[in-house]
DNA sequence: TAACCAATGCAATGGAAGTGCATTTATTGT
DNA sequence: ACAATAAATGCACTTCCATTGCATTGGTTA
């Protein structure tokens, strides 16, 4: 089990006080997060800090994004194995109406999408809205 | 075969010059389109009407968005019996990182999607990315 | 014609993303 | 330990797109 020193470490990034508080923000979430959202849990912090420190980890594949259609780009941490930039691997996610948090469906692998002859596909994002399990009660 | 004032008549909106001229250059395109298209199109209108008049053909299901994942909202016509609203109706869209544009693959449905237990899928958005059968040369 | 309402135009706002540069903090070599 | 160096942080500013308030224009109806 590496502590998160460890693991930044292996990721190629400097320990920083403000790295380990925001990678903990999202580790302890459940969900995907926006710049807002760190921005209100570590107000102290400048804006721009923050900024640049979700997109350090993007680059180093600690976190992925999110765009789930509401405009605002989502974060969250990438799972052990998240080859978030392969086709094949990539998950899909799930957006609440009604309580409008974003998750990953980790285990929900996208199905192969067929495209006409002549386009080749790339990349694939699939967003699912709906309800989710906390918010239909059950 | 019905006009174009028939058809915006049919659909509860006034007839007026700029929304004919729109509904023409939305026509013409086979490709999804920007507001900023449309302005560089119509200079001599303004922005606001240009917006407005777009998000009217959104509201009376003339046109629907594409968010495609570049950030900016893209419309095209809703083609006959697009019923944008329903889940299983919805078709796939196709966003080429060559020329950058984004089509709408109307005969492509989205597969149905299984999300876990507690989830109720409503609405599917999905974004194929890769190089369309223009750019790929065949 | 007068009254009314919708469409248009102009100006301003807001939110989110991104950048330039100065300052602070950490790392490295001597 | 100290100086040199590089990275991280903070502040200010900018850009881009979306959206709104309000005045004006134009078309429809009594
Ligand atoms: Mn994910
Ligand atoms: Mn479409
Ligand atoms: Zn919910
Ligand atoms: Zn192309």
């Amino acid at each position: 089990m590496k502590t998160i020193e460890e693991f930044l470490e292996s990721k190629n990034i400097r320990v920083t006080a403000m790295r380990l508080l925001i990678y903990k923000f999202l580790a302890e979430k459940q969900v995907a997060v926006t710049l807002s959202d760190i921005e209100n849990a570590f107000e102290k912090a400048d804006r721009t800090t923050l900024y640049r420190t979700i997109k350090t980890f993007e680059e180093k594949e600690i976190v992925h994004q999110i765009d789930d259609g509401t405009g605002i780009t989502k974060y969250t941490l990438c799972e052990k194995g998240c080859n978030c930039e392969i086709e094949t691997d990539l998950h899909l996610h799930f957006h609440c109406n009604n309580c409008n948090e974003t998750i990953c469906l980790t285990e929900h692998k996208i199905p192969q999408i067929k495209v006409p002859d002549g386009f080749v596909s790339e990349n694939v994002n699939l967003v699912v809205k709906g309800i989710c399990d906390k918010c239909s009660g059950q």
